[in-house]
DNA sequence: TATCTAATTAGAATAAAAACTAATTAATGT
DNA sequence: ACATTAATTAGTTTTTATTCTAATTAGATA
């Protein structure tokens, strides 16, 4: 969970996932987002896949991205348990 | 909420935030279980407190420091928001 | 095959975070 | 006033992150 955190720290690409909510997007369609050059945002990138965070899937040429859900919600959780579980004092929504 | 995601990045300061769960703890006793010196330990905590995840208050000769609980939920938040609100499609629970 | 677009990897430079030692402040007790 | 305990600030070094340019790989297409 660590890579996780550290992935987070970065403002850039914490806009990164949260553009990829809307849905998956191509390295060329996210650079152009931002006003650094193509091998800092491959950088970013790679943090995130390495934590888990986004998979990369080539179509044709190019390469999607899209974000884990799944490792997104571990994430969530993993806040809420580092603090105390948030609000409910314990148990799961989605397994009752 | 940027200082917020770096101050959650390295894990000895997210040990800290874990440990405080129990309680307010003095400098000395924080730094008693870890294997740093002094000063690293007070730059780890004057980031949280940057943070605003702890706050620190001094009780005669020594400073207690106790976890934000207000910010902690905060961060939470912050994070399920950029993942796009969880499992739950909207709304909150405590405002039902 | 040559070429074009999309994206990556390699390697170097810069910036930021984390650690340490030494010196200082703060409150208390003698 | 002086010493003691608790913790911080100052300044430096080391480590890790971030960014860049240049070169390379991968697939598509003429």
């Amino acid at each position: 969970m660590n890579k996780t955190f550290k992935a987070l720290a970065n403002p850039l690409r914490r806009q990164i996932l949260s553009m990829l909510r809307a849905g998956p997007m191509t390295s060329g369609d996210i650079a152009a987002h931002f006003d650094i050059k193509w091998p800092s945002l491959t950088a970013h990138l790679n943090v995130l896949k390495n934590a888990g965070l986004v998979h990369a899937e080539r179509f044709g040429t190019q390469i999607r991205y899209r974000l884990n859900t799944g490792a997104a919600e571990d994430a969530v959780a993993a806040l809420m348990a580092l603090f105390g579980a948030g609000d409910d004092t314990e148990g799961d929504k989605n397994d009752p």
